[in-house]
Parts: C-alpha cells; structure tokens; sequence
DNA sequence: CCTGATTAGTTGGTGACACGAACCATAATA
DNA sequence: TATTATGGTTCGTGTCACCAACTAATCAGG
C-alpha cells in the first residue's frame, strides 16, 4: 500500500492529469482552466488573483491578457480605485469553462466508482475536511 | 460541503501547491522534483519517462539535459541499443530528491493532522484504491 | 545480405508562462 | 504639499510545452 506521501502526490498528479486533458480539449493550459474557474463565482482584483493562483502579479498580467485576447475574461476600471480593475468572466469563457467543469466531473465521477458508494460519502467528508481546514489556516477563501 | 470534483480539485491544487514551495526551496519545478521522483527507484529511458510524465519525448530531452546540466542526473547508453539512453539520479539529484521528500512528508503530515487517526488510516486505504485501480486500469507502473 | 520501414532521441521553431526589477499612475499618509 | 505606498504593466530572462523534421540505429522481410 502507498504510504500518506505517496498517496496524497499520486492521487494530486493523477486529478491534475485529468484536469489538463479536460482544458487541454478546449484548447487551454490547467492555469488558464484554473482562472476561468476562479471567475465563476468572483471578479477578483489582478492581486486578489496572484493570491488565489499563487502567482506573481506581472504572471496574473499575461494570464490575463492572453485570456483576454482570447475572448474568455474581461478587465473593469475600478470606479471607486483608478489603480484597481477587476477581472470578469466572458461568455464566451463561462462556455468554455462550464464544458471543462462538465467533462471533469465525468472523469471524477469515473474514477469515483473504483470505490463503492459508501467510501465515496466517506472520502467526501474527509476531503472536504482537509480542504477546508486548510483554508481557514490559510486564511483563504475558496 | 464541497462536491466531489470541486473537493478532487481542490485537494489535487493544495498538494501540488505544497510539492511546488518545498521544489522551489531547492531551486526545482515542479516537473523537475517529479522527474527526481521517478528516477529514485528507477532507470528509465528517454521514452519512459515521456510516458510517464505524460509529456512529448522532446519536452523530456529539454528536461533531462537542463538536469544533467546541474548534476542532478545522467545519461548512460544502453549497451544493447545504441539508440537508446537511461537515464540515472546522480549524487546530487539524490540528495536534492531526499530532502524534498522529507519536508514534503512534513507538510502532508502536518495536513493531515486536521483527521482524527482512525480517518487518515480510511483515507490512506481510499486513497491507495483510487491511485492503483487508476493506474491499473490504465496499464501504468507506479 | 540488402532494402525499406520503424524507432529513439535530438534539434529548431514557436508560444505560453514563470519570476524579478523597474516603471507609471494613483491613493494614502504625514 | 510632499513623500511613501500600492496596483498593475512592461521588459528581460529562462523554463517548458508541443510539433515537425532530422540523424542514427534497429528490425523485418524478401
């Protein structure tokens, strides 16, 4: 049996390999899936991204201009903060992203069933556990 | 509480975001400390590791030669194949690998101190079901 | 044994993407 | 009003991804 080590960096590679195949299909890094689903919920700031992305800020820059580029996110002045522009999904990326989600979900939901119903309730709980107990020690909202 | 895929998800970007900070203490990136990993208890070729990295046989050539560079591996011929090359942790690539590891058990230990004991022994046992069905289904070596 | 096909790895070109330093415009502070 | 701090951008540099094309070596078939 795997060790927590190995496990917990096994399991991470593989749900990453299945989310950079998932963006790969709709032509997008895992970054760019990474943004697109940050947007869903939140027009951050370019800081509030690099925090979330855990990038530098000139990286959030070029994410999101190539993004923009493409159509798949917006920038907003600020109008209480003419330093400031908030970042916003695009129609044209809630598509993209949503499809992602959409086919992601299936591969979870695939790789799920090698376990039977009542250890998916299980790792459920205890995954969102480790989530979220990291976050509030982080001092991160999801 | 979080769904299953958002709670894969977010698991899978918080480990990797832990592997990437202890990579980045010894100067490596994330596909650097993993290419390390592989070659702890392996000698693959060229070919093997594309394979297991899931990337391009050429973005390998890059990623080995940069390696090489710093010591960290080395290429030996095969002695059955001329076309071949295996490639093989140097001294310095070991110890970089080890003590990576190390800090990385830190940081999941310390994550995983958020479950009681008896939940960490459930997950390592789910976990592993995940990870060698995965690979099983899909004809890898771990 | 020779020839054509296949394979292993490299090279070159291109673009994404990471960081750090420096910059400009704006906001906050003294 | 002047100075300091902040938000975001630009520039330079290096890593790293893929694709096409290449070279050298191996394999299969006649």
């Amino acid at each position: 049996m795997l060790s927590d080590v190995d496990g917990m960096a096994q399991l991470a590679f593989l749900v990453m390999s299945l989310l950079e195949r998932r963006a790969a299909e709709h032509g997008l890094s895992l970054v760019q899936i990474r943004l697109l689903g940050i947007l869903r919920d939140r027009t951050p700031t370019m800081q509030e991204l690099a925090g979330l992305l855990e990038l530098d800020k000139s990286s959030v820059t070029g994410l999101v201009s190539r993004a923009e580029a493409r159509g798949l996110v917006s920038r907003t002045p600020s109008t209480t903060d003419r330093r400031v522009v908030q970042v916003t999904l695009a129609a044209e990326g809630r598509r993209v992203v949503e499809a992602g989600a959409e086919s992601f979900t299936d591969d979870v939901t695939e790789l799920l069933a090698l376990l039977p119903p009542a250890s998916r309730t299980t790792l459920r709980r205890l995954v969102d556990t480790l989530v979220t107990g990291y976050a509030s020690r982080r001092g991160i909202s999801l």
